[in-house]
Formats: C-alpha cells, sequence, structure tokens
DNA sequence: CTGAAAGCGCTTACAG
DNA sequence: CTGAAAGCGCTTACAG
C-alpha cells in the first residue's frame, strides 16, 4: 500500500505538500502540483492512514454508540427495532459528515471511558440509559462529548435528546378520556427504575386527572416486557371481576399481547377493550385492528442527536442543552367510541 | 492522558518493559516488576493507544459490518428485524474476543475496500449482498479476510455463510401440500434480482414438482416489498376468478400484509386462505392467527461467521469455505388442512 | 530480565 | 508556494 512518502516521491515533492493536497489547505499548493498530486494518489488508490492521523490529532473520527449492558439491559437492546432505526440513521447522517460508527457495549462507565482512550473518540451517543448510577458517572467521566438519548439529570451538565413522554402518555389518555373512556389502564415497561416510563405514567395520570379521575391500582401493571408481558397482562385483565374498558400502554408490542390474548378468547379489539400503544412501529400496523398509538419521529431525533454532537465536537463551549422533541397520536382502529 | 513513557518513567524503567507487560510477552519481565507496573498502570487509568499500535502492527482490530446502500437496497438493510439481530450478536461475539465493530455503509466495492485501508480493518463481514458486479468485485478486491452473509459466488474463492433455503422454500410448499393444498402461489421480495430468494422460490416449486404441480404464473408475484407488499398481492389476488387457497411467502411481513388486506374484507386466515412466511420474526407471533413460518438459526449464524472471520484473521490459508444452516418449519395457526 | 535505537505514516511549526 | 526537522505513542529487532 502507498504511503504518503511514495506519492511525494513520485510526485517530486516533498510529504508536506502531499499532506495540504490531502487536507485541501488552501492556498498552500500550486494548482498544477495539486492536480498532478491528485492523479497519482488516484492511481495508487492513495487512503491516509488514519492511524497515524489519530496518533497526532488525538483525534479518530469515530463516534461510539453506546449500548448498555448490565442487569437492567440484558440482552442488547439493539435488538429492539426502535434501536435499529436510531442506529442506521446514525450511521448515516454521520457518514455523510467523514465520522465512522463504532458500535460499543459496556458495562461499566470505566468500559466506556476505556473505549474512548483506546481509540480517541471523537463523542459518543448513549442509547438506552437505564440504571442511574452508572449513567451518572458515564456523564460525569466521559472524556469526549456524549450525548445521551432519552434521559436527562438535572444535576449535571449534559447534553441530551428525548421526546416529549409526558405528553405522549396524556395525549394517550385523553384520546380514551374524549372517546368515553372512564375505566383506563395502564401496561408500563418499567415506571419504577425508567425515568421516560414514568413520565408517560405521569402523562396518562395528569389526563385522568383532569376528567376527575384518579389511576386504579388494580389497573395499574409495571415490569410488562413486550409482547409476552402484554399476554400476562391480559390474563390477568381477564380474570378481573371489573375491567377496565381501555388500556394505555407504554410500548406497541405491550399492546400487541393484550390484543392477541383477547381475541384468542373470543373477544375483540376496540368493542372489549380499546387499546393505545407507544412509538408507531411496525407491528402496531400489521395487527389487525391496527394500532392507535403515540408517535415519535425518529429520524427527527437521530438527526437531532447528530447535530448535537457535531456542535460539541467543534464548540467546546457546548456541554450543555437538552432537546425534547415533539409526539403526536396516530388515530387507528383499536379505539372504540362509548356511548 | 498517561502513555507508555509516562508509566516506565514512574516505574523506573524502560518503554519496553512497560511494553512487554501490556502485551503479556512471557518470560521477559520479572513478577515484581510487572505488579509494580500494572499497579501504576491501574493507577493512571492507563490504556495503550490503539492509533499507536494499529500504525506499527497493521492491524487495527477492526471488523467492519458492510451495509450495502445502493438501488437495490435503497435504504440501510439495518432496518429489518433480522439484520438488527445480527449485527447486536456479531458486536457481542466479537467484542469478547477483544474486536471492535465498525458500521460501514457502502455503495461501490471501491469504498468498501477505501475504509479498509483507512483503518486497517482486520476483517469485514457483508450483510444482504445483493446487486452481483459490485459484490462480485468486492470479493475480488478485499484486503482483508471477508466473509459473505447469504451469497456465495462458485467462482471465487470467498468465505460465506447462510442457510439452506431450497429447503426453507421446499418444507413451506410440502407442508401445504400435506395439509392438501394443490393451489399454491408464492409471494416473493425479489426472485429476479436476489440468488437466495430464487432459491426460496425453486425449493417451492420443486415440492409442487413432487406432486405433479407446476407453479401457476398468475399466482407468482414477485417484487414483492414487506407488508406494503402483501397487501398489494391480496388486492390482487382477491380480483381473480380462481384464487390460490395457499401462498408461500419468502418474508414474514409479506404474509402479515396479505392477511391484514383479506381480515379488512372480511375474510379469514386460514379458512380463506393458509399462509406460510420466513423467517419466524416478532411479527409473526404477534399477528392473529399467528403465523406458519420458516425459522432460522439467527444466534447460529452470527456464531457461524464470526468463527470463520476469526480463523480467516489466524489462518492466512483459510480463505474458502461455505457453511449453509438448517432451517425448519415452525407450526402455528395460518395454515388450514383442505379435506 | 532490561534498555537504546530506529521507525510505523502522518502533521505541526517553522524557515525559506 | 515548498521543504527539512521533530514528534505523536507505540513496537520490532537487536545488544547487553
Amino acid at each position: 500500500m502507498a504511503t504518503i512518502r511514495e506519492i511525494a516521491e513520485e510526485a517530486g515533492v516533498s510529504r508536506m505538500t502531499v499532506s495540504n493536497v490531502i487536507n485541501n489547505v488552501k492556498g498552500k499548493v500550486s494548482p498544477e502540483t495539486e492536480k498532478r498530486i491528485r492523479e497519482i494518489m488516484e492511481k495508487h488508490h492513495y487512503v491516509p492512514s488514519m492511524a497515524a492521523r489519530s496518533l497526532i490529532s488525538k483525534s479518530s473520527h469515530i463516534i461510539g454508540i453506546l449500548l448498555p449492558q448490565w442487569a437492567g439491559n440484558p440482552n442488547s437492546m439493539l435488538l429492539t427495532p426502535y434501536a435499529a432505526y436510531v442506529v442506521a440513521y446514525f450511521e448515516e447522517l454521520l457518514r455523510a459528515k467523514g465520522y465512522y460508527v463504532m458500535l460499543c457495549s459496556f458495562a461499566k462507565a470505566e468500559d466506556a471511558v476505556m473505549i474512548q482512550r483506546t481509540w480517541h473518540t471523537d463523542g459518543m451517543i448513549e442509547m438506552f440509559p437505564h440504571d442511574d448510577p452508572i449513567n451518572h458517572e458515564l456523564v460525569e467521566r466521559s472524556e469526549c462529548p456524549l450525548v445521551v438519548m432519552d434521559r436527562h439529570f438535572d444535576d449535571l451538565q449534559m447534553l441530551s435528546v428525548g421526546i416529549e413522554d409526558r405528553k405522549g402518555g396524556y395525549l394517550a389518555a385523553r384520546h380514551l378520556l374524549e372517546e368515553g373512556h372512564r375505566q383506563i389502564g395502564i401496561a408500563a415497561s418499567s415506571i419504577e427504575s425508567s425515568q421516560l416510563i414514568r413520565e408517560r405514567y405521569e402523562g396518562y395520570a395528569e389526563a385522568l386527572a383532569e376528567y376527575g379521575l384518579e389511576p386504579r391500582k388494580e389497573w395499574i401493571f409495571d415490569g410488562t416486557d413486550r409482547h409476552a408481558g402484554g399476554i400476562r397482562v391480559a390474563e390477568q385483565l381477564l380474570g378481573m371481576r371489573e375491567r377496565p374498558t381501555a388500556m394505555v400502554c407504554t410500548e406497541d408490542l405491550i399492546a400487541c399481547g393484550i390484543m392477541k390474548r383477547y381475541q384468542e378468547r373470543g373477544l375483540n379489539v376496540p368493542q372489549d377493550i380499546s387499546l393505545v400503544g407507544f412509538d408507531n412501529s411496525e407491528p402496531s400496523r400489521v395487527v389487525t385492528p391496527m394500532l392507535t398509538t403515540v408517535n415519535q419521529f425518529i429520524r427527527k431525533k437521530a438527526e437531532t442527536a447528530v447535530e448535537m454532537m457535531l456542535r460539541a465536537i467543534t464548540d467546546p463551549e457546548y456541554r450543555n442543552d437538552r432537546k425534547t422533541l415533539d409526539v403526536d397520536l396516530v388515530k387507528r382502529e383499536s379505539v372504540a367510541r362509548l356511548a
């Protein structure tokens, strides 16, 4: 493989001059020399070595995508469609700006910092922060710009992008209320341990409160694990004397699970239970009836995070910002109007 | 950040000695010295710079995941759940072996080779090879070990891992035949341009042939694009005088789309049409009735690819191998027994 | 078991 | 507009 030295020799110039061409330093190389050098580079398929460049610049053009992997996040969260979308967009947007994306699962803040040092990553974007102490520590210790998705610690200087989770929960519940429902439960993945799910819950409670209602304890399901969890919720619901007429779900898959078990028991959605999901994911459109769901703008979210990252890389002052993106309700077929 | 020089000075040894400790070179450093050096490294959270190491070794411990991005693969294929799983497993398995995963979308073979040179990647795994000339060129030009998923060129020396696609198509069709179906169509994503889909089609045709049947042209749908494509197939089906009693689909989402439109028209699965999907993906379990589908062992597939990669990295002779993994049929609720 | 020298491929900072 | 020198953080190959 050709090196800058060989290119320089063949062009009869110093390595410096080639370097100036590579880095597009203006007014340093005469047009003719530049053209000649570029042709020689083309011919040899010359590409500068990132190892050598980053050794000097202390910057690698690598952005790490941090995927937490601990008790709270046992399997790689990449496995959810939402994550796949976000990561795919990150890759596309960052590459367009000349950055490379490295996938980094990690178990402790220390691990993430080690990766930063090992590679001199220009920045890191953390997905699915879940467990507070570890993330708190990571935010404090990170040695390069860090953008955190869906989590913000108010006591820390940090960069984060999230969505109006509270509004999402609120919109879901209010829609049901407007359609005449008064007995509305909620099935959530982790009110206890996840701030974002808690906010969805609070939005739900707020909407109920506007109608003078309070959440009923026996209709609050926490720790519901995706589709299988939804099925279990449905079973409990079906065993109750008094059942809610509608359920807000913090994830589409939970709603799909409830729907499945109801249908298997010969009951119908939305006649026997109305359902609102969250995320507007593929499954929400695949089931029959299609799910009414809270939509978040995933592409926009990825773009926002990338913009933050790029700004943070160029501006060392930019280390404290929080963007919260809007959500909206997609009305489909899973909510019945009550007389 | 500490460098090897500072560690060496603090320990009162040469940089060489520290290097030997870092690289676990046996019998080169006395146990006491090693212990002292390790403690100092700990204290400083010292991590060797990959840039410096790979500058010398011409190896970065980076494995690139190649994601083709051209006319045939317009959006990032990462967006499919299947891809998300595979990539998540790659990351987990490779990290455990000390490798780093870089996501690399690319449009031309040249781009991929440039990335290899830029980073001195130790290896690359290509997903979703679709368009022949580009992949053919990539296989020929790759400058580091390359493992290709789901595609093999018999005229080239290459490493690939795939599944028994033909058997998958065969199992799907044979099951329908055994259940008494004789009018069996197929909805495929790309028989024309994808070898693997073509093989699924051929398996389907083979099963029909065993029963003295031939595929009927008007029941062969090609270029079916996921869920929306399935819906369109259903519409065409519903407009036919003579309709198939069953459809083999090369993707679960296609089957889900057909199911959706049939149900919307008041028809039932499997009474009005039996459906077999492919992939055993989340949607196949979410719909009602649940889909009978061809299952592939994704985890095993990822493991196989990683093993191939690791072997290729250590053994320069190992450049030509092909692994084909088994599939099986998961029988659920979308196939009716015909009298 | 330890160390001094040379060099990986590039850029920074300076002199012309 | 061009170039010679020094150095980024590490390892290889050798001498002791």
